[in-house]
DNA sequence: ATTTTCATTGAATATTTATTCAATATTTTT
DNA sequence: AAAAATATTGAATAAATATTCAATGAAAAT
């Protein structure tokens, strides 16, 4: 039963590879060439594992699917304790395994992108995002731990930023991350 | 002469097209028939006007590099106000005209991917980012009107928030922006 | 009004990139 | 150890996309 066990080994070597690629150079821009000869394989092989190019976006996705099971789920006494752990959380998984950081941008994109197959669109849009942080904004706002505004534009710029962050440590991960408390403050009351 | 004024519109009409597809769906994903068919003109005249694909976006990176005349050149009496100057202003440009926020995410793109073509790389490169944050993160430390912190880390935190709000915003500006002071919150000291 | 220049088209060609496949090597099963 | 199953290769093919070009129409210059 090794071969079973390697199989899947193989196909973990191919999705990282291509998770690293597709971050650093967009979708359309990796060749498959490119995610081929960055695990040491020919393009052959690649197809025997993955029956396109879209198929192995679409597995990618779906593994970020999964595993963004996003932290904070903790109780928390104040909604700007949700913000905290959350930026903290997340920083701290980035910093632990980097294809957090890159699942992260990735996701984005598939979302964001026009370029997105139909198909891989689809599935990276069940993520839910922004709106998840409204109600939480609303309590924070009702408790007098996070500033008055508008509940969807403040989670958007906290969002947006935590996304920027994001992008730009995966880009560049030895410029490392800040603090989480900073960007928190986008959302603190003051 | 109407014909060169009418060239010149022409080819800025095509700048345009293109700016908002290689924002919208990446450089490589965008098709020079996606282009055309924006603009309402045959491939073979874009080929007119542009001589590859790729000349294409090196002439918009250029655009960008120039039209890039940062705003926030005002006096300011604490660096606290630089910072609150800069994403007003910013923010207040890309309200007016979107392509400023594009453009903004096109430089950004150009700059980060590794997709970008050699030579349009050093182009975008020109524009220095963060780095020109660093002394006024210094001095507003000394003054007492920014946090304390490492200061380039604050810097980068700072500008990679501006990068991903602009990012959602080109992609979807029905969402608005945020106020700049929550985003400048960053910064700012407790 | 004629000539010349430039704009415009879209089908043809060239190039790049994804995908297939027949052949070979390796591993597993019998 | 032979047979069967699976892994692996890279060159061949297919598909997608960029680029060219010869032909035509429209505007400008003579």
């Amino acid at each position: 039963m090794k071969r079973q066990e390697q199989k899947e080994y193989r196909k973990q070597e191919i999705l990282y590879a291509a998770l690293d690629l597709f971050v650093k150079k967009g979708y359309a821009a990796t060749k498959i060439t490119d995610i081929a000869e960055k695990v040491s394989m020919s393009v052959g092989l690649l197809f025997h594992y993955f029956e396109s190019k879209e198929k192995l976006y679409e597995e990618l996705v779906k593994m970020g699917l999964q595993g963004t099971a996003y932290p904070g789920n903790q109780r928390c006494e104040h909604a700007i304790d949700f913000f905290e752990q959350f930026a903290e959380q997340l920083f701290l998984f980035m910093k632990e395994q980097l294809y957090v950081a890159k699942m992260f941008v990735l996701m984005a994109d598939a979302q964001r992108s026009e370029g997105t197959p139909e198909t891989v669109k689809e599935i990276a849009m069940k993520v839910n995002t922004i709106e998840q942080f409204v109600p939480i904004v609303e309590w924070g706002q009702k408790e007098g731990t996070i500033k008055e505004g508008d509940a969807l534009a403040l989670s958007n710029a906290f969002w947006c930023s935590i996304q920027g962050i994001a992008e730009q440590y995966a880009a560049h991960p030895e410029m490392g991350l800040p603090k989480a408390e900073w960007v928190v403050d986008i959302v603190r009351v003051k």
